[in-house]
DNA sequence: GTTTCTGTTTATGGGT
DNA sequence: ACCCATAAACAGAAAC
């Protein structure tokens, strides 16, 4: 392509008969592998026998009812006293009794207060091997769900026949999901790799994973087709809810380098995603190479030799996301096992989204998780809310401070910031850090900023600025300035830089790697060091056309290390720029790809156009506008944040006291996929220097620090927020409040409502 | 020389 | 209008 001309012609797509197509994929969930529950042949009916009977077993107080919609789910209501182990050990029994017939499928619900689970070993399941599945979906509203979580996972033996969830809090809704969505079972192999892959090697960790993951698939197998066949397929045939940018993402930021050649990835994926090995079509990997090569967060690199290629993630864009980030608890130390995180991060319930972000029960820090980000959430959405959790979360959220909010509204931010992505930043001032105040934050960032919190988020408000689809005007009078320094921005993930950039970016095509072309060496990347490769990237000639792409060759970069490494996200992404300079319009400066690059590509010509168009906000990359990032943005990241680097704001003071303030429930959820797909922001966004950090090495999490301590607060503070909303302090005001008000916000979004349920219940 | 892999683009459709 | 997913055509390079 590169020119045009010649591009084959795209006959026509047909589109298949989607029936078909889906028959596979989509069924599988309900496939008979899936949902076990479900899919037995279990006539809901039963169920319903079942609840009745159910109190006399139980201790009183405990009601449990056929969940409206879930076949063979039944939901019980547990009393703060209970003891919940009595309970599931009768729930268990009660699923061997009616047998494939009845209810397999129990979601807990606790209401008031912290069920009592005895710590110890819980008797799980043990009823376990049931051919038929057992789910017990335990949620709890008080704090101590945490020690539920923690009994709950289930030893592995004990599924196959049974499937014990906890939901702690934000993924309680999460459990429910679990039928439609499945929880993350696919999710199930997946390890901690993200934990590690911050700190550490990640590889190694990976394979590790695989390892794990294969065993359990074994396992699972091995189980026996019947039982086995329940949970294993069920993950193995639901779909991941993230976006294939995101899976993207994870598979390169699992490595240490932080780069990964297209085969990599593709092992990853499957290793992560059964769904891809096992059900996905072939054409999945079309996908994965048809977004690496048409978003510009995604460099490649080649090889010194040039013999090999990896794909990287631009720095600024990356925000090191990893799996286990989605979903990882963040105190390291907990006592969780692997497994347990498994079992919570599994479950990506797409439609919780609220959910995720808070949990509050968890007992302190233990785990956050983070939800998936999905990527298609509604698709992916399951029938049923717990209200309870979502109680739990949208109350704070109500209260959230502005801040959260702000985080959270990222989602619609997202949307929004699209298009005032375009705005291009004035940033560009720079001013890493240096705020440009004024532009005001638009509507959007009243609402989240107009608080007294304003202050908090200095520097986000100012991306805001930038960003704010506010519009233009205002932008307008600054950001034309970006764009002439287009920089490149990618390396340059500063702030300052980044402004720049991001219109660079766009304009020439947004790419951001275009830059890279020059000197951006793509190096820096992630990787950080890519020493030696040369990066290639593509450019985009979006402008011209509109086309998405990015295309360019990075440079070699050897010399990025220097660059890279000088500073750490933020001074290398300057670095880089400068000396790559100047826009990436130019890029005809730098090397222009020229060079050496294989894949020369297409990104030279028009580029020239691009300065001009650059002053219009064009196109606004996903990612780079996205920055939208804005406050949501940062917030969000709840991956990527270190949380220690915060360490200054004590999250959960900051959150108690946030609590206090109101804010909007806002969606939450969205925003974490957002984050995923969106990458973006980060980077764009990142208050903090923007820079992400690069950190791969470097302190990612922490690496944000210089810019200033207020940001510094106020990542912290969002991220405390966004993040700890599970704190106990939090957790606990929480608790206090009741279902009733839940249901609307909650309730309103699945159709389940709880209200009815409730009251039943009692 | 053929096949396969990798990378780029374009097109289309669905969902928001 | 965007995003995302998917399908497909093609080209270059590597593997057979």
């Amino acid at each position: 392509m590169k020119t045009s001309p010649r591009r084959p012609l795209i006959l026509k797509r047909r589109r298949l008969p989607l029936p078909v197509q889906n028959a596979p994929g989509d069924t599988s969930e309900e496939e008979p592998k899936g949902p076990p529950a479900q899919q037995e042949p279990a006539q809901p009916q039963a169920s319903e026998e079942v609840a009745e009977s159910n109190p006399c077993k139980f201790p009183a107080g405990i009601k449990i009812m056929n969940h409206p919609t879930m076949p063979n789910t039944q939901v019980v209501a547990v009393p703060k006293n209970a003891n919940i182990q009595s309970i599931i050990t009768a729930l268990t029994a009660k699923g061997k009794e009616s047998g494939s017939s009845g209810p397999n499928k129990f979601i807990l619900i606790s209401c008031g207060g912290a069920p009592t689970r005895p710590a110890g070993p819980q008797p799980q399941a043990q009823t376990s091997n049931d051919p038929k599945r057992t789910e017990v979906i335990t949620e709890t509203l008080g704090p101590k769900s945490a020690s539920k979580d923690v009994n709950l996972p289930r030893p592995p033996g004990a599924l196959p026949g049974q499937r014990w969830e906890n939901c702690a809090g934000g993924e309680a809704a999460g459990c429910t999901l679990d039928n439609s969505l499945t929880n993350i079972q696919w999710l199930g192999k997946m390890t901690s790799d993200g934990l590690g892959s911050c700190s550490i090697k990640q590889e190694v960790e990976e394979k590790e994973n695989r390892h794990l993951e294969q065993s359990q698939a074994k396992d699972a197998q091995a189980e026996g087709p019947l039982g086995a066949s329940a949970s294993w397929p069920d993950s193995v045939s639901e779909r991941p809810p993230y976006s294939y940018m995101a899976m993207i993402q994870f598979a390169i930021n699992s490595t240490e380098r932080k780069r990964m050649t297209l085969k990599d990835i593709y092992a990853w994926i499957e290793d992560h995603f059964p769904y891809f090995k096992h059900i996905a079509k072939p054409g999945w990997k079309n996908s994965i190479r048809h977004n690496l090569s048409l978003h510009d967060m995604f460099v490649r690199e080649t090889s010194a030799n040039g013999k090999v290629s990896f794909w990287t993630i631009h720095p600024s864009a990356n925000r090191y996301l990893t799996l286990d980030q989605v979903f990882k608890p963040l105190d390291p130390g907990s006592p969780q096992s692997p497994e347990h995180l498994e079992s919570q991060q599994k479950r990506p319930n797409p439609e919780l989204r609220q959910n995720v972000a808070i949990k509050t029960e968890l007992p302190l820090g233990a785990r956050r998780k983070m939800k998936p980000l999905l990527p298609r959430v509604s698709s992916y959405l399951v029938p049923i809310q717990f209200p309870v959790n979502q109680s739990l979360v949208l109350q704070p959220s109500v209260k959230v401070p502005l801040p959260l909010a702000a985080s959270l509204m990222s989602s619609e931010l997202a949307r929004h910031s699209k298009r005032v992505r375009i705005a291009p930043k004035v940033l560009l001032a720079d001013e890493g850090v240096a705020p440009l105040p004024t532009a005001g934050p638009v509507k959007e960032e009243k609402l989240l900023l107009g608080e007294g919190l304003a202050p908090l988020l200095p520097v986000q408000s100012i991306k805001e600025e930038e960003v704010q689809p506010g519009e233009e005007a205002p932008r307008l009078g600054r950001p034309i300035k970006v764009e002439s320094p287009p920089l490149e921005e990618w390396p340059s993930p500063c702030p300052s830089v980044r402004e720049e950039s991001s219109p660079s970016w766009e304009d020439s095509s947004r790419c951001p790697v275009p830059r890279p072309k020059k000197s951006y060496s793509g190096p820096k990347s992630p990787a950080r060091c890519v020493s030696d490769l040369l990066v290639i990237k593509r450019r985009e000639r979006r402008e011209m056309s509109r086309s998405r792409r990015k295309q360019h060759l990075l440079p070699p970069c050897l010399d990025e290390p220097e660059l890279c490494f000088s500073e750490g996200p933020g001074a290398s992404g300057r670095a880089t720029a400068g000396a790559s300079q100047p826009a990436s319009q130019q890029r005809g400066s730098s090397h222009e790809e020229g060079g050496p690059f294989k894949t020369p590509i297409k990104e030279m010509l028009p580029v020239s156009s691009t300065p001009s168009k650059s002053a219009l906000p064009v196109t606004p990359e996903s990612w780079r506008l996205t920055p939208p990032a804005k406050v949501g943005g940062l917030d969000f990241s709840p991956v990527r944040t270190p949380q220690g680097a915060f360490g200054p704001l004590p999250d959960s003071l900051e959150l108690a006291d946030l609590s206090g303030t109101p804010l909007k429930s806002v969606p939450l959820f969205d925003c974490p996929r957002e984050l995923l797909d969106s990458e973006p922001f980060d980077i764009t966004a990142d208050p903090f220097g923007g820079c992400p950090p690069s950190d791969a090495e470097a302190p990612r999490p922490g690496s944000s620090e210089p810019q200033g301590a207020g940001l510094a607060a106020n990542r912290s503070l969002t991220e405390g927020l966004v993040l700890d909303t599970m704190n106990d302090s939090l957790s606990k005001i929480l608790l206090d409040i009741s279902f009733p008000g839940l249901e609307e916000d909650l309730l309103g979004s699945d159709d389940v409502s709880w209200a009815q349920f409730i009251p039943e219940l009692r």
